[in-house]
DNA sequence: CCGAATGTTCGAAGAATGTGGAACCCCGGA
DNA sequence: TCCGGGGTTCCACATTCTTCGAACATTCGG
């Protein structure tokens, strides 16, 4: 987890999108993340973001479920994240969205 | 100026580095930027971080002279350039230092 | 057991990035 | 006027990234 991997996950507008559906804390299934890509894009984006360790993904049956792990982020990072996501909320970066569960 | 943007030039330890010597305030010649790089890379890098919005170069006579243009970026990103020097200092990233004038 | 749903992985194409060398431009000094 | 230092630009190369489709693995439901 380092500095110059979590800006360059983070500087894919999908992937900040991304993070902002997930800002709230809550967890998600993938099947709830709307992003216009494929089904492999966004898998590799998953990716990026938990090998940055940005995100953990946790299996459940066929379905795996995503969160951010700010307390992580912010232990490491301090504010980093706040800062982030207020930036990336003003400007409406990423076309992300979730379905409400 | 955008985040994506801003993100990606300060993913490059090479950029965050030479940010991280101009942190401070001071303008610098470049000729007094010691980076483990050719001279067009470095122009390179420079041309990135200008064109991101984050740097603005002055050319006098022969020789360019740069600054971090930290009051645009608070303004447009407020909290986020102290975050992102405080995380780079803690992870010592970049290795751009700097002669004294 | 078979099929559908959900992710992952692989292969590929196209674009972007980091890097350095060589040539060039511009200004100042001798 | 010629030379040299300081930057930029152009080209080339290797690497990485983004993207997608197709094939595969796994698990749940009927």
């Amino acid at each position: 987890m380092s500095l110059p991997r979590v800006l360059a996950a983070l500087s894919d507008p999908t992937r900040i999108g991304i993070v902002r559906v997930l800002a709230d804390g809550r967890e998600r299934g993938w099947g709830q993340l709307r992003a216009p890509v494929a089904k492999s894009t966004l898998s590799h984006h998953l990716k990026i973001l938990r090998e940055a360790g940005i995100t953990r993904t946790r299996q459940e049956g066929t379905r795996c479920y995503v969160t951010l792990r700010r307390a992580e982020l912010d232990e490491r990072f301090p504010d980093l994240t706040r800062a982030l996501l207020a930036a990336a909320d003003a400007e409406d970066v990423g076309e992300v969205t979730a379905d409400e569960s």
